[in-house]
RNA sequence: GCGCGAUUAGCUCAGUUGGUAGAGCAACUCGUUUACACCGAGAAGGUCGGGGGUUCGAGCCCCUCAUCGCGCACCA
């Protein structure tokens, strides 16, 4: 049967006959928008949009790592904090995003790497500067690559002030933050036991470790024949490298020994062993007893420093013995553990071999069994009280950030997790011998050292050849963006920031750092909300990854298939701080319908009001007049949400009220109304009262079928009737009040 | 080992200070009424993981157990 056509005698944009396309919509809207330049608050103030004293609103966003694309991760943390900011900007408040990418030191670095390998190129083959240069054309086409994807995404970030970790005016206040910490005596340089991982061949912070379990052999055995304790231990091969026994103080079975030394020969290696007491020994496990190597275990190096022990390293750099003679020197670890075990039970030393579960460290990036060595490193003192801070130390700091409430992490309960961590915090190393990164900007010179901004002067000067860990730039993130070092008035006006939006599995790496790196410096901390989404997670609750093959979810299929507003409505409903979201294709495809649904509702209301007299008085009948009570009561529940971070409830309301009130209840009220000719006026208003304050209302989270609709209600966003001014754009709009 | 979270309709999940259980999707019945079939109307569907406690009243607070997931941790 034949559909009867709309007549459209009011002559309606064509496009609006037509069913919503936001392919056709969205690349236009995101032009208009950036044209407009009210992405930058300067502009909003210049266009008397915003008040030049109103109250800022900032947020700087988490810089994705240069080193691909963005995925579904990134496409949600953007509409949320897309959502905050359009929201804060349409309150008045002078509404700042900051954009930027990280440089992502060892991640960049090792992808890279991977890609030469399939040229079969290797770095040491290039040398460091003709491998940087790879590296930074890699960097420049991901950013290019990302900055696309963010603008297809809608986020309405001021590209204006678009920073790069590894940058210039990054540089300075990465230096200068290492000079003022140097000078502060937070940064020292030491050798002491790290983890190195031997694939990436540079050492990393304890917060990359993974702790992976695997099942290992537990062996038994004395050092030599008249030894008179027996250890038990996992890594054999270590045990040349043995200095101690530690036992328990109270453990009666070997108090006599203590303080004793006994000399003998271990596998063809010379060993002094002495029997320390500590109390960090578990009696109950193994023999009670434990072989100490202070070269290749952390617990072990301290007890030697406690105890005043020989440091005798065994395994070098590449996870290679570096003593035991032909039997061992140069074997890999896994084997020199083999050979020792077959040594032991040879000769008769073994006593017993048993099964258990393990966890190992290995390195977050390569995947490697972290080898605990003994190396020079930069590290930050994390405890040393600072004269300037009320004599805190840096870990006091970013507890007092917490704990005082000045800054609100939500959902709440992270916050046992951030102090816990604290806790248990132990000074930070941040040097690392990979290439790419920022340089440590440290001289020597015959046994001089210099620490500057710039190079000292005189040929000689030779610059420490580590790079800072990357978070050491990112913890600057908040105010080197707004120009620190230096005293601008972006600093001045958006610092603090006011929230914080990103994954809870940086809240150590990038959160507290963050927090100690501003209240130290700066003496503020560096936002008053932080607001952690959860990950996102394929329809069956499968994590995202390429080696379960379902990453291949790229935002951009999606948005290209549904349109930028549908996805973000999926994204947004049903998803609450901190848990993870299941992203399903059938939630997008509805809130897609839910786009068309507004678009023709849009049409029927047009249609209806082409004729509505504005400079008469809008008088509303009764029914008409609940139906806006429950409008102001809905925008105030709503408003209240927004405040309140609850996103995913004020969405839901305004999709509900839009579908099941405006277009099941009002909409079909006011045809019967119309067709019959009674209380017509009423029946037009409340139709144009609730469409006017539906789609401000929605345009934070639908903001490209809101601004297309917006543009088609020709004189009509006053109520007080038609305005004679150019049309603003919605996104400049305020936001609705109850009236 | 310590800590955290989840467990609510077939599925995915909301439920803000304790006050008569909600949404979306799916499924069912009916209906093409000129904004929309990317639709409408209607009905159905839950002893809120188990057990105990506090309370006039508990999905929500307390205790305990179970299952799943996550974070942290120097049992060698």
């Amino acid at each position: 049967m034949e559909k009867p056509q709309f007549d459209n005698k009011n002559n309606l944009p064509d496009k609006l006959l037509k069913p919503y396309s936001p392919a056709d919509t969205e690349d236009r809207i995101y032009s208009a928008w950036e044209t407009s330049g009210y992405f930058n608050p300067d502009r909003c103030i210049e266009d008397g949009v915003t008040k030049a004293d109103a109250e800022h609103f900032s947020i700087v966003l988490p810089p994705p790592n240069v080193t691909g694309t963005l995925h579904t991760g990134h496409a949600l943390m953007l509409v949320i904090q897309d959502i905050m900011v359009r929201y804060q900007r349409m309150l008045g408040k002078k509404t700042l995003w900051i954009p930027g990418t990280d440089h992502a030191a060892i991640a960049t670095q090792s992808k890279v790497e991977k890609l030469l390998e399939k040229e079969g190129i290797r770095k040491s083959d290039l040398g460091r500067e003709a491998f940087l240069k790879r590296v930074e054309q890699f960097a420049q086409e991901s950013h290019d690559t990302i900055v696309n994807q963010a603008k297809k995404m809608g986020a309405s970030l001021d590209w204006s002030r678009e920073a790069y970790t590894l940058d210039e005016k990054r540089t300075v206040a990465v230096r200068t933050a290492f000079k003022q910490m140097y000078d502060d005596e937070l940064i020292y340089r030491k050798y002491r036991v790290i983890n190195w991982d031997p694939k990436g061949q540079t050492v990393i912070s304890d917060d990359e470790l993974v702790y992976e379990e695997r099942d290992a052999m537990l062996y038994t055995f004395k050092y030599w024949k008249d030894f008179p304790i027996s250890i038990s231990t996992t890594r054999p091969e270590t045990k040349v490298g043995d200095v101690a026994v530690a036992v328990h103080p109270d453990d009666a079975r070997y108090q006599k020994f203590i303080g004793q030394t006994f000399t003998g020969t271990f596998c063809g290696v010379d060993l002094s062993i002495t029997i320390i007491a500590d109390q960090g020994v578990e009696p109950e496990f193994g023999t009670g007893a434990l072989g100490v190597t202070p070269a290749h275990s952390k617990v072990d190096w301290e007890m030697a420093q406690k105890n005043n022990l020989e440091v005798i390293p065994v395994i070098n750099e590449f996870g290679k013995m570096t003593v035991g003679g032909e039997k061992l020197e140069g074997k890999k670890t896994a084997e020199a553990r083999d050979i020792i075990a077959q040594w032991l039970r040879d000769e008769g030393l073994m006593e017993k071999e048993d099964k258990i579960k393990q966890n190992v460290s290995t390195a977050e990036r390569t995947g490697a069994i972290i080898e605990p060595l003994p190396k020079l490193q930069w590290f930050i003192d994390v405890n040393k009280p600072i004269a300037a801070r009320e004599n805190k130390s840096l870990k006091q700091l970013m507890q007092d950030a917490v704990s005082s409430k000045e800054i609100e992490i939500l959902p709440e309960r992270f916050d046992k997790n951030y102090f816990y961590w604290i806790n248990n915090l132990q000074d930070w190393c941040i040097s690392r011998q990979i290439w790419f990164g920022h340089r440590i900007p440290v001289w020597y010179k015959n046994g001089e050292s210099y620490v500057g901004i710039e190079a000292p002067a005189g040929e000689e000067w030779e610059q420490d050849p580590d790079t800072l860990d990357t978070w050491f730039s990112a913890g600057l993130w908040t105010f080197s963006t707004l120009g620190w070092p230096e005293k601008t008035k972006d600093l001045a006006t958006y610092h603090p920031t006011s929230v914080l939006e990103t994954g809870h599995d940086i809240l150590f790496f990038w959160i507290a750092r963050m927090i100690l790196m501003s209240t130290y410096l700066l003496g503020e901390i560096p936002f008053k909300t932080v607001y952690l989404h959860g990950m996102v997670r394929a329809a069956n609750g499968q994590k995202m990854s390429k080696s379960l093959g379902n990453a291949a979810v790229d935002p951009l299929d999606i948005i290209a298939k549904y349109g930028n507003d549908a996805l973000r409505m999926a994204m947004i409903i049903g998803n609450t701080p901190g848990n993870d979201l299941k992203l399903d294709e059938n939630d997008i495809r509805g809130y897609g319908k839910f786009g068309n649904k507004i678009w023709n509702a849009t049409r029927f209301v047009l249609d209806n009001i082409a004729d509505l007299d504005f400079d008469e008085a809008c008088q509303l009948d009764a029914e008409d007049q609940i139906s806006l009570d429950e409008l102001n009561s809905l925008i105030t529940t709503v408003t209240t949400e927004m405040n309140e971070f609850k996103f995913s409830l004020a969405g839901e309301k305004l999709y509900h009220h839009f579908w099941h009130t405006f277009a099941d209840v009002i909409i079909e009220r006011s045809k019967t109304k119309i067709s019959e000719g009674r209380n017509v006026s009423s029946a037009k208003w409340i139709l144009y009262l609730e469409l006017m304050t539906l789609i401000k209302a929605l345009h934070p989270f639908m903001p490209f079928v809101t601004e297309e609709i917006w543009s088609m209600l020709p004189a009509l966003n006053e109520v007080e009737g038609p305005a004679t001014d150019a049309k603003k754009l919605l996104i400049i709009e305020a936001w609705p009040t109850s009236a």
